[in-house]
DNA sequence: TGCAGTGTTGCTTC
DNA sequence: CGAAGCAACACTGC
């Protein structure tokens, strides 16, 4: 489930632990993961093998870390979709199953579900877990790194000074619910399915509301709550309803203080004598309060 | 037992 | 271009 919370919580803990680490050695048995150009894993690790970690930062809910040897040459792009977990550790592996020497913390099962791995000079790694195998690393040239389709896309980040207007004029002509268009990554950039449910509900709007019908004034409302819902979230390390895990395997406690997401059948916690609804947005689950959070028109 | 549901995104089609 | 539907994959729970 990480979004932008638990992507920025994870980056904050891998900053502490792969900075200045050089990598000699690419692991996987999953060819999928990997990307670059036009290639594959072999290409990826051709032009891998040697480099340092040189900066590691948060895009959307790509985690981007900068390759090279005195000077960036490449960015690595790992989106964590559904189930990804990153692991740091000394480790060893062993009939193709990676076997824990000395992890910073227990990983248990999650080791079951590694499908790549960095392995860096001074004998530790970077291993990525992923149970559905929907996650990827992808390797961009540092040429080419803005223009890059997965890039060049990406919306604006909701924790960096917002220009309303903007976002006003391309919520204009789109007749979908304002739910669905939180999610699309090419407007707003890292919030996912509960955050999404999050942020609408602090706003007090209701989730089915065409984004053509807000207002400036409920856009502006939006942003402003996802601004808070976040900077929480990260407070609170993300969410952890299964799968995630931070960097060092610590869970998040966000999904404990939760307004609404998950809440279907409970009073809403800000009017109290209503009851947390869910309805289906575009496939997604959403939950709303039909008393707290009015439609627009 | 079998099947719907799950945190995400990209591709195809209309 | 916007929008809908489905595919990628594995597991859980009813």
């Amino acid at each position: 489930m990480p979004e932008l919370p638990e992507v920025e919580t994870i980056v904050h803990g891998l900053k502490k632990e792969l900075l200045n680490k050089q990598i000699v050695e690419v692991w996987h048995d999953w060819p999928r993961v990997f990307q670059f150009s036009e290639g594959g894993c072999k290409e990826f690790k051709k032009h891998v093998l040697g480099l340092t970690i040189l900066k590691i930062e948060r895009l959307g809910k790509y985690i981007v870390i900068s390759l090279g040897k005195r000077f960036p040459q490449s960015r690595l792009l790992i989106h964590l979709k559904m189930t990804g977990r990153i692991l740091i550790g000394t480790w060893k592996v062993e009939g193709g199953r990676w076997k824990s020497l000395a992890a910073m913390s227990s990983q248990d099962n999650s080791l079951r579900y590694v499908h790549s791995a960095l392995i860096f000079a001074d004998g530790t790694a970077m291993l990525f877990s992923d149970i559905r195998k929907f996650g990827r690393m992808i390797l961009v040239e540092e040429a080419n790194f803005e223009r890059h389709e997965r890039i060049r896309t990406l919306g604006v980040d909701p924790l960096q000074p917002v220009d309303v207007d903007s976002i006003a004029q391309q919520l204009q002509n789109r007749s979908i619910a304002i739910k669905q268009v939180l999610l699309d990554q090419s407007v707003v950039s890292g919030i996912g399915n509960i955050y999404g449910d999050e942020i609408l509900f602090k706003a007090g709007i209701h989730p089915l509301t065409k984004a053509s019908d807000l207002t400036f004034k409920d856009i502006t409302e939006i942003l402003k709550a996802a601004k808070r819902v976040l900077q929480k979230a990260i407070r609170l390390g993300g969410s952890s309803m299964r799968d995630y895990r931070d960097a060092e395997g610590k869970k998040g406690t966000y999904f404990e203080h939760r307004l609404v997401y998950k809440r279907e059948g409970l009073a809403c916690i800000r009017c109290k004598n209503s009851t947390v609804e869910r309805v289906i947005i575009h496939g997604r689950s959403s939950h709303y309060c039909p008393n707290c959070q009015k439609r627009g028109v």
